[in-house]
DNA sequence: AGCAATTAGTCAATCGTTTGACTAAATTGG
DNA sequence: CCAATTTAGTCAAACGATTGACTAATTGCT
């Protein structure tokens, strides 16, 4: 006997298996003594019983359990996070999350799909590690929820960053420092974030007075380490009025950081920089520490799965669409107010260091 | 109507539930007409069957669901190849995933046991998100299998890293290249894999004629880049002697990278580095490249599950018990041969870039 | 023709849990 | 004291899939 069941309990107390049942589902008040109550109980802890949830399930013709289509967020730094909330919201509800790996085309998330209608879940959440367009399929289940992605079509509580605020709270960091020549390093395939994050930089400029932005910014094809070096040197070297560097994420800022430590110049005092993603093996290993702004993956994975629960158990009152989180600015030591350009000017080669006359 | 059952195809079609299930099962050769037999699988299709695994698992008496214990795989960077790995092998043998996030504690490892057998998984995996201790409950269920962690009592199939060989790897990278005085960073606190990497650090000192090790051995309270710069910044101080610096894992190689770049040491042309853990965003990242060690995430998830379903099929012919796995040495440029130190001392100030005079 | 064997199915029990319908005994009210 | 109500339970069907036991009709063989 691997595991004590209902009938088990019923034999050993000398009762019915449904006044068992009843009991134990705390539905026993006005069926059952006080006395027998408590013997069941009794027998039922000895024998450490507990539910058949499938027995359970397919008799309520309803589970606890939840799908999560991932793409990739398992294996990408800290997109993991979406993971892990999804889970721990998904337990603290009483729900269980099955999750599976796709790739992000339709032929696998309808395998997904089918594969999860077996296991008969309520509802399904599908996340990306990225801020990323979902193709779906023409078969859709009920009870689908989106984070950081976008489906393509159908209209689905969706939980995405908020991609121009977020973005806009490290450029008025350096707006306010008093920052007028920016350059911006961004990725050039038009990714919902790159789009949003573009705007905000242009608003940003408006704003504070920046100077011809569109020169200022750079394209890169994938946004390594080694672009946001290159793109730096090449940025400083033609433009070396540039006080502050915006990168698209943590590691352009990663590259930026060894471009301007290559060429001598300091950071915050000489150039600032701030970052985005709040990578913590980047954002916090750098030094200067970063400023950057942290995604916020732990915030999407828990409200999609309340969002999702809510639709499940038909509570969803206020059937929202779209959902912008904002994320949360770390504010670190690579921003400072600009050098004064009329008594530091960029110099590069090994005097440089000796160059720092930081306005006070 | 949500999902079709055998039911409806069996009334579609005017035969009998069994004959369907039969039919379906591949199991319909000796009891079924060719004839009626495409007509059941024509209108199993159109009506989009799918088996009821609960129905059918509960029936069997028999999931094919794995749980999953984590101890923050997901949240963690790169230890999330491991759930990846776990999900897609158990996927591939037709198993599912309940993945469950827990604290490294019997409690609440004792909570998620209960949870999963409600669910009656078949298997159990425990995974951690570094080779660490795991305090066992009192009770624990059958087929159970560790990855990047080691149960405290019992003995179970247990998939770790290979510590001592795989640090040597990175050790005889300097060794090879000639390389005499190296230091040490590496954890204070005694876990599994400061002890192996510590063996490794000796043993390679012995083959390689290093000297005196232990005094060139740095601890630190946490593996930091901010406790890799200290550390960096102190030995070379106070031990200029020094060609090479093995960190105990990447993000110490990150700090050391710092110091060494702050005392206008280059890398590896006078001091060469070797990490460990090869987080791409940081060994990827750096400039140079860092000469690193791949831990086997990956393959830690795949061997567990592959155990742990061998196991729950009863074919473990083999009953392993600890698998250590080999981890793979990426090389990048952090390495070279060590600088003559007789024609160039290390010195510290703003010469020691033109104080660069290579062995050839 | 007569019997066995094969073909093409159906029947019914079962897994563990839930719950509305039922019942026997005890208690209450007038 | 007896009818009505309450108490303390039991019964049985259902969820969907599986499978050994059964059966009716056809075919094969001599």
């Amino acid at each position: 006997m691997i595991q004590a069941t209902l009938a088990d309990v019923a034999k050993a107390t000398g009762v019915s298996v449904s006044l068992v049942s009843l009991v134990l589902a705390g539905k026993g008040a006005k069926r059952c003594s006080a006395a027998t109550e408590e013997r069941i109980r009794k027998v039922a802890k000895e024998l450490g019983y507990r539910t058949n949830r499938l027995a359970r399930s397919l008799k309520e013709q309803q589970t606890r359990t939840l799908g999560m289509l991932s793409i990739e967020v398992a294996t990408t730094p800290y997109a993991g996070q979406l993971l892990s909330a999804a889970q721990k919201t998904a337990r603290s509800h009483d729900y269980e999350l099955l999750f599976v790996e796709v790739e992000n085309n339709p032929k696998s998330i309808e395998e997904a799909f089918g594969l999860l209608g077996e296991h008969q879940v309520v509802g399904t959440l599908i996340a990306a590690y990225f801020h990323s367009p979902i193709k779906l399929p023409r078969l859709v289940p009920r009870n689908l929820v989106f984070a950081n992605c976008i489906p393509n079509k159908g209209s689905y509580p969706t939980f995405i960053p908020a991609e121009y605020s977020s973005y806009m709270q490290s450029l008025k960091v350096l707006g306010i420092a008093g920052h007028k020549n920016v350059g911006l390093i961004i990725d050039e395939v038009e990714w919902p974030a790159v789009v949003g994050r573009t705007k905000s930089f242009f608003d940003a400029a408006q704003n504070f007075g920046w100077v011809i932005p569109n020169e200022r910014i750079y394209k890169v094809p994938d946004t390594t380490s080694e672009n946001g070096y290159r793109a730096t040197l090449e940025m400083i070297l033609r433009d070396p009025q540039i006080t502050a560097i915006a990168c698209y994420n943590d590691p352009l800022a990663m590259g930026a950081y060894q471009a301007l430590l290559e060429l001598k110049i300091s950071i915050p005092e000489q150039v600032s920089v701030v970052g985005f993603d709040d990578l913590e093996l980047i954002s916090g290993g750098l030094r200067p520490g970063l400023t950057t702004v942290r995604l916020p993956h732990y915030q999407m994975g828990r409200e999609a799965v309340e969002k999702l629960i809510d639709i499940c158990e038909d509570r969803d009152e206020n059937p929202t669409k779209v959902v912008e989180i904002q994320g949360e600015l770390v504010v670190r030591d690579s921003v400072s107010v600009p050098r004064n350009s009329a008594t530091s000017k960029l110099t590069f080669g090994s005097s440089a260091m000796s160059n720092q006359e930081e306005d006070k």
